[in-house]
DNA sequence: TTGACTCTGTACCATTCGGTACACTGCGCT
DNA sequence: AGCGCAGTGTACCGAATGGTACAGAGTCAA
């Protein structure tokens, strides 16, 4: 009876919001169909591998998102210090606004890890990677900016936990500001 | 037929093996008997009120341990200095023979988030806070003490997320010696 | 107007889920 | 010897799981 009310795009986007919220083994067929409001059938329309497709589609979705508003800026960065001041504001208006979930944790915890560990290894890899580059280019010593930048990472995601295990947006807010001095401090 | 193979505390042992390797919900109870060796009836002699009970044993078991092994040390320093050297190596060792997972941080993320909130929240505010006295002890003021706390407490955590997602344990260990170095570096 | 195509709801499937019931075993006690 | 009880295996339960089949509904091009 009714017709195309959600393209692919937005059942990705609201597959985010519930596996965020339940986790993704806490997210049943059922769950999914009632917090997004499609039935199975646009369900298997849009992902016909079925859950596994949803949750390459969400970490798919995540990841260029990433790209586009983190990497890419941390790539083309002339200044390492505006780089850290840019990625620390990008980085904590996404997490707040996002239920302070990452999801590609969420899958590196999760029971499915296996399924999903390519795409989590390249996540974090090309976050640390890009960061310590960035860092690297604005006069910091390659190992140091190694270091530099797994611990940055490290700290956020942390952050995340911890934000959600005390249930305080503020701990996302201090942990980024932190880090993000931690890094500027560090820069000659 | 055979008789008493395990007691409680052994089942809690092999149970937390298995929430680590599957997590929470993936560990389903055919899973659970198949890589404890125990039985439905055995499981639920000790587990009355089965999944949610078996949760509860195993953060509590962590939970005692992490009191015995690193709050408790921590209350009872005198010199800052070495509380940070032992907290450090103690950690370690434990998420290094862990498969580099905090079962708190599982449960923080995964689908039954709400029914271990509390616990989750004692166990990370714990930690964080009597990380936060010792070093307060150590000469730190109070407020650079509680951000210190909290920034090493993450950085841990998010560094076994990173050792899971890159596959790697040495990940665990430069997180845990530069976390270490950050706090003795503060400290007068 | 027709037909192809995209999207959707519903009914259904086998399997697995967490949980229960219960009979049995063997130890420790008296 | 006999009882009680902690510990165990097995068969079973209803409910929920992920997944499939399929018939409609609406849109668009010809």
């Amino acid at each position: 009876m009714p017709r195309t009310l959600l393209d692919r795009s937005d059942a990705v986007l609201a597959l985010a919001g519930v596996f965020r919220r339940r986790g993704f083994e806490g997210a049943s067929l059922s769950v999914i169909q009632q917090e997004t409001g499609m039935g199975r059938g646009s369900l298997y329309h849009f992902f016909p591998e079925g859950k596994t497709d949803m949750g390459r589609a969400v970490l798919a979705e995540v990841q260029a998102w990433f790209e586009e508003q983190v990497f890419e800026p941390l790539r083309a960065s002339e200044d390492a210090d505006s780089a850290v001041v840019k990625m620390a504001r990008t980085v904590e208006e996404y997490f707040l606004s996002r239920q302070r979930v990452c999801l590609f944790a969420v899958m590196a915890l999760g029971g499915e890890r296996e399924t999903y560990a390519e795409a989590v290894r390249i996540y974090f890899s090309d976050w640390v990677g890009l960061l310590a580059q960035a860092l690297g280019r604005g006069g910091i010593a390659e190992q140091d900016a190694a270091d530099l930048a797994m611990d940055a990472v490290a700290t956020i995601q942390g952050g995340l936990i911890l934000a959600r295990a005390l249930d305080d947006d503020a701990v996302v807010v201090g942990t980024v500001a932190r880090v993000e001095r931690r890094l500027r401090d560090a820069l000659p």
